[in-house]
DNA sequence: TACGATATATATCGAACCGAAATATTACGA
DNA sequence: TCGTAATATTTCGGTTCGATATATATCGTA
C-alpha cells in the first residue's frame, strides 16, 4: 500500500482531478494516511502509463487545464488485489513526545510548556474532527472519525494524569545544577 | 527534527556505535520515533564532517572496525537549539485502517478478519510494552511507554464497542450483490 | 556435532515520500 | 481596494525507508 495505490483506491468512489484526490485525502484518510502532491500528481502520471487510470482533458477558461482521471476496470481489479495484501504495520511519529526524552537539557518550564501546548494541540484536533465527525455519510468514514478523537481523548487524559513524573526529574535536575 | 538530530540526542546520554544509536531508537524512542541503518549511517557521517561529533576508531578480532562516536561541545550546543524549536504535528499511519475505508469492495469476512487481526496485534503490542515498560529506569521512558499502551488500550475497546457500524455497512452491500 | 537462528557491525542502492516554491486566475470578505 | 483563500498542476531538493551485501561469533537444539 503506497500512495499510487491509494490514489487508485479514491477513484474508485468516482472520477476526480489530482487537486481532489488530495481533498479526498484530508476528508476520508487524513486520520489515518496522508499524501502531499507531490506524491499525488507524479503517481497520477505513472497510473496513467500504465493503464490503471485513464484520463481526460478539460480545457477552461483562463486557468490550467482540468485533468479529469478515471479508474479502468484493469485499476480496479489491481486495487482490490493489493488490499488483500497484509497491510504494513501502524507507524506513529511524535517530535512533541520524543523532545521529553530530552527534558534533563532543558529548563523546567520549557518541559511544562511543552506538555502544555501539546495537550491544547490534541483538543483542538478534536474540537475540529468533532464537527467534521457530525457530517460524514458513511459509517466508515464516521469509524475512523471517532478513532481519531478517542485516541486523542485517551492521550490527553493519560498526559494530564502522568505528567508530574516528567516535570518532577526536571525540576530536580534544575535544583541539582543550581 | 530528524534522524541526523536525534543521533546526536542519543549521544547526549553517552558515546556509542552506529550499531548501538539503532538500539536506543528502538528502546528508548520506539514508540515516538524510529529509524533504520540507512539513515543512521550516513546522518553520522554528515555530523562528522560538521564537527558535532568526533570518531575513534576501534579494532576488533575479525570484526569490522568499531566506530565509536562521541558529542563534541559545539554537537551539544546546537541539539539544545534544535531541542527548542517548535516540533512538527504528531503523525500517525495505519495502512490497516485506511483499508477499511475500502470494506464495500472486499466479501464482509475479510473486513472482520481484518479487524480481529488489528486488535490482536494491539493487543500483543501492549504485552510486549508492558513487559518492557517495568524495566524502564528513567521517569520519561516509563512515560512515553505508558502513553503507547493506554492509546492502544483505547484504540482496542473503541473498535469493539463500534465495528459493528463497518461490519453491518460491508454484509448489506453483500447481501444487495447476491 | 552440525545446523540454523540470532547478535554484532557497517555500508549502500533505489524507491518513496515530504515540504516548499513557482505559476496563474477567480472569488470573497474586510 | 487589498489581501487571502480556493482552484489546479508541476517540480526541486532533501529525507527516509526497505532491502541487500558482507563477515563473524555465539547460542540453542536436534
Amino acid at each position: 500500500m503506497n500512495v499510487k495505490t491509494l490514489c487508485l483506491g479514491i477513484l474508485t468512489f468516482g472520477d476526480a482531478t489530482g487537486y481532489e484526490i488530495k481533498k479526498a485525502f484530508q476528508d476520508k484518510l487524513s486520520q489515518m494516511y496522508d499524501a502531499g502532491y507531490s506524491s499525488i500528481y507524479p503517481a497520477l502520471n505513472q497510473l496513467t502509463k500504465e493503464g490503471f487510470v485513464s484520463c481526460r482533458q478539460e480545457a477552461q477558461n483562463k486557468r490550467p487545464d482540468k485533468k479529469v482521471y478515471s479508474i479502468t476496470t484493469e485499476g480496479r481489479l489491481f486495487f482490490i488485489e493489493e488490499l488483500k495484501k497484509k497491510p504494513a504495520e501502524d507507524k506513529f511519529r511524535s517530535e512533541a513526545l520524543t523532545t521529553l526524552m530530552f527534558a534533563h537539557l532543558l529548563p523546567a518550564r520549557t518541559t511544562s510548556d511543552l506538555i502544555d501546548s501539546l495537550i491544547a494541540s490534541y483538543e483542538q484536533y478534536i474540537q475540529d474532527l468533532s464537527t467534521d465527525c457530525d457530517m460524514k455519510q458513511s459509517h466508515s468514514e464516521k469509524f475512523l472519525c471517532g478513532m481519531g478523537i478517542t485516541i486523542r481523548k485517551a492521550a490527553i487524559t493519560y498526559m494530564q494524569e502522568n505528567r508530574h513524573l516528567i516535570e518532577a526529574d526536571a525540576l530536580l535536575s534544575q535544583q541539582a545544577a543550581e
